[in-house]
DNA sequence: CCCATACGAGACGGGACCGTTCCGGAAGTG
DNA sequence: CACTTCCGGAACGGTCCCGTCTCGTATGGG
């Protein structure tokens, strides 16, 4: 239940030749965890103060510092963290790839806590363009990458529209979802949602 | 150039028999403007003090404080300030009119202090409720409306498929637009999006 | 074993902001 | 004109935070 919270976390590489104590890899985790975990409970991310974090997690303020040269450098971090492998193409038929990949998103992606991570990181866009570039490169490139390999391979077999731009098309398959996740705060989000954004696009809303 | 900041600003209506000095019109909007114009800045609603906002205002924090009491009230008024005249149906073909919504989206909604707006309320969804129900009863509840009521006559006409759900079509037609002008910061949204939408919407992704 | 380094805890000076209060002056009402 | 209320400015005590530094203790590599 703690997603993608796992390995790869640490902040630098030791550069070896490291004699005493070396650091505790629970303290980095516990310190992204934490940040995570204050984010879900909706806390905003200014009121999110170091030394509020170094409390809840359990840690002495200068042994964040010691990792870390200030919140921004921390929430990078946590971003990173994040990294999800999206499910690969089954296979069959393009529309029911479409249909998992909306799934993903529906059920890990936007359940509570990346919904949270996401209106964070959407309230920074303009004051820390940085830390928009990470959460895009780390989490939303895959994301749309695989939409558009599906949706090429849908032009390629015939089974979408080849004259569309991959781009706007991965738009209207993913931001009806994604709206729902940012403004109805992870609820609204229904069993069959996902099949019924799909083949609403994929049959037109002009009547045959 | 002042957007929707003009009357209905007052934070409370005088109970007539007021004696002394009147309080000055003029405060109240030069206080709303300030905040809508650093916000537009960039300027997270968190890094938005009272003691800043009244500095820049140019005005006492003891004025302010004296119209509203904290950030919460005042917030929930700029938000009002934001009520704006959707435009009404042109009354030509479905189609057109669903252009004509989306493009009032691209342009006056959506121009820089919207997105700015928009996003700072998306970050607020969970930790404030009341900033969001305000923001959707004064500015997303109009538009959502606007959007039903041709899609409804679309479906009376035969130009829209009747057995779909107006609520999700609304959704379909308005998220791509939201979302590239959150995620963005209000650039990318160049002149012929709004037309593309509607058309891919109408036609489908599936081959004909 | 030894020593360098990490650890939690907390003190430190400096700064920002909160919400209130007071001031001297301005501006309408009666 | 007298009076009441508002105005901008500024100060107040209080709280929180920052980033650094110092304790005394724990821990692992050489």
């Amino acid at each position: 239940m703690t997603g993608g919270g796992g390995p790869g976390t640490g902040p630098a590489a030791a550069p070896a030749e490291r004699r005493g104590r070396p650091r505790s890899a629970a303290v980095d985790t516990a310190v992204v965890e934490t940040v995570l975990r204050l984010l879900e409970d909706g806390v905003g991310v200014a009121e999110l103060s170091m030394e509020r974090i170094a409390r809840e997690a359990g840690v002495g303020k200068a042994t964040v510092y010691r990792r870390w040269a200030g919140k921004e450098a921390l929430m990078l971090d946590v971003l990173r963290s994040l990294d999800e492998a999206v499910p690969g193409p089954a296979g069959g038929c393009v529309r029911d790839d479409l249909v998992a990949l909306l799934e993903f998103l529906r059920r890990r992606g936007l359940a509570k806590r990346s919904s949270a991570v996401l209106r964070t990181v959407v309230a920074q866009v303009q004051a820390r363009p940085a830390l928009w570039a990470e959460y895009h490169d780390t989490v939303v490139a895959a994301r749309r990458e695989a939409f558009e390999a599906v949706l090429r391979r849908g032009m390629a077999s015939g089974e979408i529209r080849a004259d569309l731009d991959t781009g706007l098309l991965t738009d209207l398959f993913v931001s009806p979802m994604l709206s729902r996740a940012l403004f109805h705060e992870w609820r609204e989000l229904p069993e069959g949602l996902s099949e019924r954004i799909v083949d609403t696009l994929l049959e037109g809303v002009r009547p045959a």
